[in-house]
DNA sequence: TGCTGGATTCACT
DNA sequence: GTGAATCCAGCAC
């Protein structure tokens, strides 16, 4: 299999890209463990036009990642506990990034267990933005990594048949965005326990 | 320099 | 179903 190159990232509609990596594998090689698994959920956010956005209307130190060109990590640490893991997309001064929700395990499912301390494989492995980055060994120190080296990347896996096979529904846990709350953004495989919420 | 609250999860009632 | 855990960026003084 074959990284995807910087350039996959860089494509201008985050919301198209979005439901286009539904499907793809999420690969980490971290501290010389690796693991992968295929992506099941995710959610656009754009900078420009978005109120849910980190970046939207604000640019700062944390929010710097999202204005450089696509293809990077970015992680931030929500509640004080959890690292989100998002991929950064189009180009310099587009501040658009997709947020992993969850993911499928492939490879590696037994490093999983033991970073969520599980003993038995279940869909709370891996389904969640915060289980996910720990299952897959993801933290705030991976803030900027770009996703053509030797850490973080993705690669093709299977393609998706039909449109039917997306679900796209409303974001969660951006309440405080507005109307920008009611966009569609958030895309999921339908027919997989692996998602966090119906 | 200090305070506030969040793209959540898990354990417990 | 509810609440606690827990830390750092962002913003107000």
């Amino acid at each position: 299999m074959k990284k995807l190159p910087l350039s996959y990232y860089q494509q201008t509609d985050v919301v198209a890209l979005a439901r286009d990596m539904i499907g793809k594998l999420l690969c980490t090689e971290i501290n010389g463990v690796f693991t992968s698994g295929i992506i099941t959920e995710t959610e656009a956010y754009n900078g420009r036009c978005d109120a849910a956005c980190h970046a939207y209307k604000r640019r700062t130190k944390r929010t710097e990642i999202m204005y450089q060109n696509g293809g990077l990590a970015y992680v931030y640490l929500c509640y004080g506990i959890h690292s989100l893991f998002n991929i950064t997309t189009n180009a310099e001064e587009m501040a658009d990034a997709i947020l992993i929700r969850a993911i499928e395990p492939v490879s590696g499912v037994e490093h999983m267990m033991e970073r969520r301390n599980k003993t038995s494989v279940n869909k709370s492995l891996s389904s969640g933005p915060g289980s996910l980055s720990k299952a897959m060994g993801i933290e705030l120190a991976h803030n900027g990594e770009k996703l053509d080296g030797n850490s973080i990347w993705l690669e093709e896996y299977r393609t998706i048949e039909s449109a039917d096979e997306i679900v796209s529904t409303t974001r969660i846990g951006i309440d405080y965005a507005g109307e920008d709350a009611l966009l569609p953004w958030r895309f999921y495989l339908k027919n997989t326990p692996y998602i966090s919420k119906k």
